[in-house]
DNA sequence: CAGTGGATGGAACGCCGTTCCAGTCTTGGG
DNA sequence: CCCAAGACTGGAACGGCGTTCCATCCACTG
């Protein structure tokens, strides 16, 4: 056996924030967003829940962080020499893909959307609405329209995952749906079962941006 | 005193599945959220946790039926003589109003949208887009934008809800947010700065249409 | 070299969802 | 008319959670 060489440190590296929150995202994207846990976390540490709160004031702000972790580094790629709907394009599909790459980021953002990330995305989107001509009076309700619908899609993903989680693959997921859809009542659920073919075929990317730009037109045809 | 004329009932009121979903219910609209317990709906049903189990699965399904029960009345009011527009706001603003007076519906379908109620809406939304000569190979995609939008909300809402639970207005609440906004950084936050002001007077339910008509133009806008 | 305070981690607290089970009441077949 | 069977009840208990408490330790400072 080795020697013992010097006195080991209190830790092999100590505690920090920023370890915390990275183990914190770790679990989230391994066991899921039930797996975080201060024991688990303590666990992977290699130390116990109480020197967690030492770093960190909650389960709330660790995942709030989390969060702002994971989005920090999609958002980070700045101005193109784009047009204005090309770059909201390009700014919620990196939302989108960092979701699809992390569901649980998608519930914590359409759980609590006050908080920075999603003020970073609402002053990115808010700068090409002004690039795109948009009159001041309408900027707001332009805005916040896509934030909604970006949300919106954010806690569909992340629920799709939540549901889908055993050993199912997406598209059985989806061929399951379809296929619940299309044994409804022909009477009540007759649009749905009308269109339960575009759900088994359909691409959530594909989808995402183009209710994008359903907005997008909607926001720049003047009436 | 009455004098014990017949052996008591074996409860006063029987539980029953319908009984407890109007307990938690009411325990949701007076308590909120978290304040849905089996504990507390137990007492409030004069019983012991283990009953309610009898009658519900789990507190998943009973969150279902809750949700169920209050979305149900809201989404009642059949067809009209109105147009596809008109329906289309109508049953997005019945939504909205039932969310309003029950935030935790928000939480709940934006947490778990392909459930029943939502699938009502989706229906429902789709007739109209039907109505409105859709081309068939669109109509998916712009019911789930509709949909999408409409969760999204539902979720901000419900956030919203929760965060401004102690004493303060609505009015205070947004006034808060809105001078936070307003003493953001300049550059980093030109835009934001910019619509502070709208964040402060605007109005949930104008916006939250006027969100659904840039979804309803951006649709019938052929390109 | 003493001591002080930042940092640690294990134990304990209270609450949760859920399960278990010993009972009670109702009912219908002999 | 009785009594087995089964629907239904409700209290106790289990395991796990977030969080708090606190005895302890280590790197500094004076």
């Amino acid at each position: 056996m080795a020697t013992r060489t010097r006195r080991p440190e209190r830790r092999q590296e100590p505690l920090s924030r920023e370890s915390i929150v990275g183990a914190a995202v770790e679990l989230l994207d391994t066991v899921g967003e039930g797996g975080l846990t201060f024991r688990a976390l303590a666990e992977r540490l290699a130390t116990g829940p109480g020197a967690i709160y030492w770093h960190v004031t909650g389960k709330t702000e660790l995942l709030a962080a989390a969060t702002e972790a994971v989005v920090a580094t999609t958002v980070a790629g700045d101005d193109t020499d784009a047009t204005p709907q090309e770059a909201i394009r390009a700014l919620a599909l990196g939302l989108f893909d960092a979701i699809d790459a992390h569901p649980w980021v998608g519930t914590q953002l359409a759980r609590t959307p006050s908080q920075a990330p999603m003020l970073w995305v609402f002053e990115r989107i808010g700068r090409r609405l002004q690039a795109l001509r948009v009159p001041e009076a309408a900027q707001f309700t332009a805005a916040s329209a896509l934030m909604s619908y970006i949300l919106g899609v954010a806690g569909q993903n992340a629920a799709n995952a939540r549901a889908a989680q055993p050993g199912t693959d997406r598209t059985e997921f989806l061929d399951a749906v379809a296929t619940a859809w299309a044994a409804l009542d022909p009477d009540e659920y007759a649009f749905t079962r009308n269109v339960a073919g575009q759900l088994r075929e359909h691409d959530d990317r594909a989808e995402f941006v183009a209710g994008i730009d359903l907005i997008l037109t909607g926001i720049t045809a003047r009436r």
